[in-house]
DNA sequence: TCGTGAAACTTTTTT
DNA sequence: AGTTTCACGA
């Protein structure tokens, strides 16, 4: 008889297992709700403790936040200091930015995200003249990153080129890698291509690396493309530690490279692989089960897998058939509005869709019912545009060579330097075969470009040696210098427009977030903060404290779960989307597959209850079109899934809204079809918005969240939770104020308040100097 | 050079 | 429907 050891305590004998296994490939195939995370985050601190350092084990994981979580949780098990838990681009990047030189990427490089790329990727096509064609930017992207990912190169892409359209790529993709190196920069294809390719080429660096990283463990591992599939490869080469965690059945980027081969086939790459299946469910109802199992087993490519619980059957999902996609958004608002009565947390909801466009519709019921809801788009702050501005200096100041950037803030705020003289710089730039940021260092010998002009130029360029003088300081104290020197706090102050508070709110939310990561990370330095900031996901902007419904599309719901979820616009062409339905060849049954992943992963998201809806009519880009439910809710078992036809029973008398406050123009939602089925585009006016109320077939019972069978911990409340519309504070400098709005989040807070005589001002409390009053101002 | 408004195009998913 | 690009006038 064993002591009990608190690492293997509580675990089922499959999750034992994969736990205890410790020298030799490991495949563990974990359904969903399986205890995965559990798994990988045990025999991560169990390896720390019985096997190796902490140091020598190397856990990869897709997105920042499953890495964040994991290293909490690790740490709650006493290791996990001095462990490496990244992502596989941030692992990309610190590899490229130790060992790049060997390949020609300099330290301090950019890393050029989408929007850099595809104005480098534009560039590209001018200088290799290929405008004009059948190639369009966007083809010439996806060719290019499918190359990356396949590693090859564009001397080897034109060899096997076979017409003229895969030569013009070539020739195009010659370009791009040009600019890039040029410009000192690496694209998110690179960050794992690169380092695959170093490790394939340069013994010395494989055989050094393979010794530190004893131990690898690899989560997601259905979702790696060919180069990730080649880096755990040559990095598990001389021990054969390889544990590698997925599910076939949860692969969803297939777009993206990823290659369900590479688990499919683990057992044939790693001889003597150990494969572990989690198949106990510790998540959903057995209702909820019954469904995916169902579906799922239409598919081919799979290893088929039993998924069970030993709970209770739950009640049956609901499949609810909308008119129109504004309905169906109505109905779950006000059915959300029901439960949370009930006492459900706001928390406790997602709402789940295919494409973004979308959450709009939901978006606006939620709203109209001051519902508090949060959409799952960590980039969204990163690209907004005052944040691209400032970052944009920054990455210059690591980077002089940084094309994108440096074009981006050049004149921005205006500074009166124009098109025209940019154009003649870049042009200036190409013929000395230097860098733009070199040209603009002459400017007053570049033909063309006026004395007054120079004169501009010049102070730019004094403007940006001013302030590499504070690269080496506290991050926080640089972002503060870059928005002084530059000039952009003074220009969004005084600008004019409604959202210029906003834009200023954020901009000083970067100033925290850089205070945030250089407390987090003791030596991070702007490199590093630099490629945080670069690889923030979606996923990343999770958060189940934020007291909100979440809204998020499938692909972003990945590794979650709710007591609740709608499931949206779940319509033929919409999931299945159309691009699997109208391949070259018809229906392409390898994404069609891919899309059936997809409404798995939503169903498998949902813990209790589970909705899911289509719509007979939907505008999509503008235009209502008609639509039908997808193929897929025809999968979904009889015992498990009630459907019901939900119509929309009665408008208010359209005369008592006249003078309510929301009367809408009418968006021709309410136009009439004509006999084609097409409806008429445009022909409201305003009209008032209608009440509309929804006949329910069935009775309604929601369960409360507080029963303890639904394992929903307590909401933490903000510490702004008492706060509201009204409420009197303080400002340090300001004196007293009251708040207009409030929109909870945790950490970031947004308030407008209003000081007596000024106007009113956009803040994020966590980071002003705001107090409450706990009496009103005495007038 | 810069701001305005019309036209054109876009999107499926995202590190 | 929203965003980006383009053309034009100040």
């Amino acid at each position: 008889m064993v002591h009990a050891d608190p690492i293997l305590e509580g675990l089922n004998e499959p999750q034992r297992e994969a736990v205890a296994h410790q020298e030799g490939p490991l495949l563990v195939l974990a359904g969903p709700g399986s205890g995965k995370t559990r798994v990988i985050t045990r025999r991560a601190a169990r390896l720390a403790r019985d096997a190796a350092p902490a140091s020598a084990i190397l856990a990869i994981t897709f997105t920042n936040k499953a890495a964040d979580e994991m290293r909490r949780r690790i740490t709650a098990l006493g290791a996990g200091a001095g462990m490496w838990i990244c992502t596989f681009h941030s692992l990309g990047a610190r590899l490229l930015r130790a060992y790049g030189q060997r390949i020609g990427v300099e330290p301090g490089f950019s890393i050029y995200d989408e929007a850099d790329r595809k104005q480098t990727m534009k560039s590209a096509m001018e200088e290799a003249s290929v405008g004009g064609h059948v190639l369009t930017v966007d083809k010439a992207i996806h060719a290019i990153s499918a190359a990356k990912n396949e590693l090859r190169t564009p001397a080897g892409y034109e060899v096997t080129a076979r017409d003229f359209n895969e030569r013009m790529i070539a020739r195009v993709y010659e370009a791009y890698e040009a600019l890039l190196k040029k410009q000192n920069a690496a694209d998110f294809d690179d960050l794992l291509l690169k380092p695959a390719q170093m490790l394939g080429e340069d013994d010395d660096l494989r055989r050094m690396l393979n010794q530190r990283f004893q131990y690898l463990l690899i989560d997601e591992y259905q979702d790696t493309n060919h180069a990730q599939y080649l880096v755990a490869r040559r990095l598990s080469e001389l021990n054969q530690n390889i544990c590698a965690t997925g599910d076939p059945d949860q692969s969803i980027y297939g777009w993206r490279g990823a290659n369900l081969d590479n688990i499919l086939d683990f057992e044939r790459d790693y001889p003597d692989t150990r494969v572990v299946r989690l198949e106990q469910n510790y998540r959903s109802t057995g209702a909820i089960l019954r469904a995916a199992s169902t579906v799922i087993r239409a598919n081919r490519r799979r290893k088929d897998k039993e998924l069970w619980t030993e709970g209770d059957d739950g009640e049956p999902l609901r499949v609810w058939r909308f008119a129109s996609g504004s309905d169906e958004s109505e109905h779950i608002a006000q059915n959300i509005v029901a439960m949370s009565q009930d006492g459900v947390d706001y928390a406790d909801f997602a709402i789940m869709y295919r494409v973004n466009a979308v959450s709009r519709g939901v978006e606006d019921a939620l709203r109209a019912r001051r519902i508090p809801y949060r959409i799952i788009r960590g980039v969204e702050f990163y690209n907004r545009r005052e944040i691209r501005d400032t970052v944009a200096y920054l990455r210059v100041l690591m980077n002089p060579r940084d094309e994108q950037a440096l074009l981006r803030i050049i004149n921005t705020p205006a500074r009166g330097i124009g098109k025209k003289t940019i154009e003649r710089l870049l042009i200036a730039a190409q013929n000395a075969d230097e860098t733009l940021l070199a040209t603009i260092r002459r400017a007053h010998d570049v033909p063309g470009v006026a004395k007054g002009t120079a004169k501009k130029l010049r102070s730019f360029v004094t403007l940006l040696d001013r302030l590499s003088d504070h690269v080496e300081g506290p991050l926080d104290a640089l972002v503060g210098q870059v928005l002084e020197q530059s000039g952009y706090e003074q220009y969004l102050r005084e600008a004019e427009d409604d959202s210029s508070e906003d834009r200023l709110a954020n901009v000083m939310e970067l100033v925290t977030v850089a205070a945030r990561y250089q407390q987090e990370e003791p030596d991070g330095d702007l490199d590093g903060f630099l490629a945080r900031v670069s690889l923030t996901s979606d996923q990343d902007a999770v958060d189940p404290n934020a007291g909100c419904v979440q809204l998020m599309t499938l692909h972003a719901a990945k590794g979650l779960e709710f007591p609740v979820v709608f499931l949206v616009g779940v319509e033929q062409g919409l999931l299945p989307h159309e691009r699997s339905l109208s391949g070259p060849f018809g229906v392409d049954e390898a994404s069609l597959e891919e899309e059936r992943r997809l409404f798995f992963v939503g169903l498998t998201r949902a813990m209790r209850r589970l909705h899911i809806s289509y719509a007979d009519m939907r505008a999509i880009r503008g235009r209502l079109t008609p639509r039908s439910a997808s193929q897929f809710v025809g999968e979904l078992p009889d015992s498990a899934a009630v459907v019901e036809t939900i119509s929309r029973a009665t408008f208010r008398d359209a005369r008592s809204r006249y003078n309510d406050q929301d009367a809408v123009w009418d968006e021709a939602e309410f136009a009439p079809a004509d006999e084609a089925g097409q409806t008429s585009r445009r022909r409201g006016g305003f009209r008032p918005r209608p009440e509309r109320r929804f006949e329910f077939q069935q009775t309604e019972t929601y369960f409360s969240v507080d029963d303890p069978t639904t394992g929903a911990a307590p909401t933490e409340r903000g510490r702004y939770a008492d706060w509201s519309a009204g409420t009197w504070v303080r400002h340090d400098s300001l004196g007293v104020g009251q708040v207009i709005w409030i929109q909870p989040s945790s950490g970031q807070t947004r308030a407008a308040i209003k000081f007596a005589g000024q106007g009113q001002r956009v803040y994020i409390l966590e980071h002003a100097p705001i107090h409450r009053l706990e009496r009103p101002s005495p007038q």
